[in-house]
DNA sequence: AAGCCGGTCAACCGCCTCTAA
DNA sequence: ATTAGAGGCGGTTGACCGGCT
């Protein structure tokens, strides 16, 4: 017997969302929560899988998602965290606030790859490529199958074993001297890098206070506020690019329920 | 102005993992 | 222990856009 499809092939739309369609999608959830992402169409009123209605949330309509280009900060956190895990993209991502694995890939595939190779540095092993190339000349095939791009299949269970080797990772070592200086400050927080093997407390507040750069934020004052609560940003704030973005109304959404919320933990 | 080309990124596809029955 | 369904993940695709000729 068969897989059963993931969602109805037939009458599904496939392609670009519309605003209509998003608007549909961001009400069901606000009122309803996320929940069994394959009744969501259905309940929605959308023609769409419910996959591709989990992905349009979580990679573009989740009101705590930042936008805009990584920061500095970031991309080099991408980076390590890359030569340590790998393509896991998930994992780097929980690592990154309001970051999507999606976005992380992509930026990496478009940005992070060439800077890299321009650095001469591997970016899949991370290791320089001239030493690879002279490595490559004097090991045998057969050698270099059983090192299958190696940092890749780092498991995390031994992340603790491997970790103090890491502390001198292949991206620190070939960093420029700022980022170098950046990286060490990551890499010198015993918690920090716990963090980042033991799959638990992801770097969300660590970076939320080491990243500087004001999303859309031009009031110093707000914004200290913010890193002073470890702020993670308010859904009206991350809503606005929606209002930028697409011709809706803030009130098409309901968004007044934030504002309501908000208002309510204000009180408190 | 038109065509080409490369870069970017949203979205899809198919496999994997987890979990409940 | 097994199985099926649902969600999650990573690789890939293709539409769109801006720059160049």
């Amino acid at each position: 017997m068969g897989r059963q499809p993931c969602c109805d092939k037939l009458g599904v739309k496939k392609g670009p969302w519309t605003a209509e369609e998003d608007k549909k999608l961001i009400n069901f959830i606000l009122t309803n929560g996320q929940c069994c992402w394959r009744a969501v169409p259905k309940l929605a009123g959308l023609r769409r899988c419910g996959k591709s209605c989990r992905l349009r949330w979580t990679n573009y309509l989740r009101p705590d998602l930042k936008r805009g280009l990584l920061t500095e900060v970031e991309e080099q956190l991408v980076i390590d965290l890359h030569a340590r895990l790998g393509n896991r993209w998930s994992k780097i991502a929980s690592r990154l606030p309001g970051r999507t694995d999606n976005e992380i890939k992509n930026h990496w595939n478009t940005h992070i790859k060439k800077k890299l190779i321009k650095m001469g540095i591997d970016p899949i092993t991370h290791e320089p490529l001239n030493k690879q190339a002279s490595s490559n000349e004097t090991s045998s095939p057969a050698e270099n199958l059983s090192q299958p791009d190696n940092n890749h299949e780092v498991k995390e269970t031994d992340a603790v074993v491997n970790s103090e080797e890491n502390s001198r990772s292949p991206a620190t070592e070939n960093s420029s001297g700022e980022e170098s200086l950046l990286l060490d400050s990551l890499c010198s927080d015993d918690s920090l890098m716990n963090s980042l093997w033991l799959d638990e407390t992801p770097l969300v507040e660590a970076l939320w206070e080491m990243d500087t750069t004001p999303i859309a934020e031009t009031e110093t004052e707000t914004e200290n506020t913010k890193n002073e609560m470890n702020f993670v940003p308010s859904w009206e704030d991350n809503c606005a690019w929606l209002l930028d973005c697409q011709d809706f109304g803030i009130h098409d959404f309901g968004f007044n329920y934030f504002n309501e919320i908000e208002s309510k933990e204000n009180q408190h």
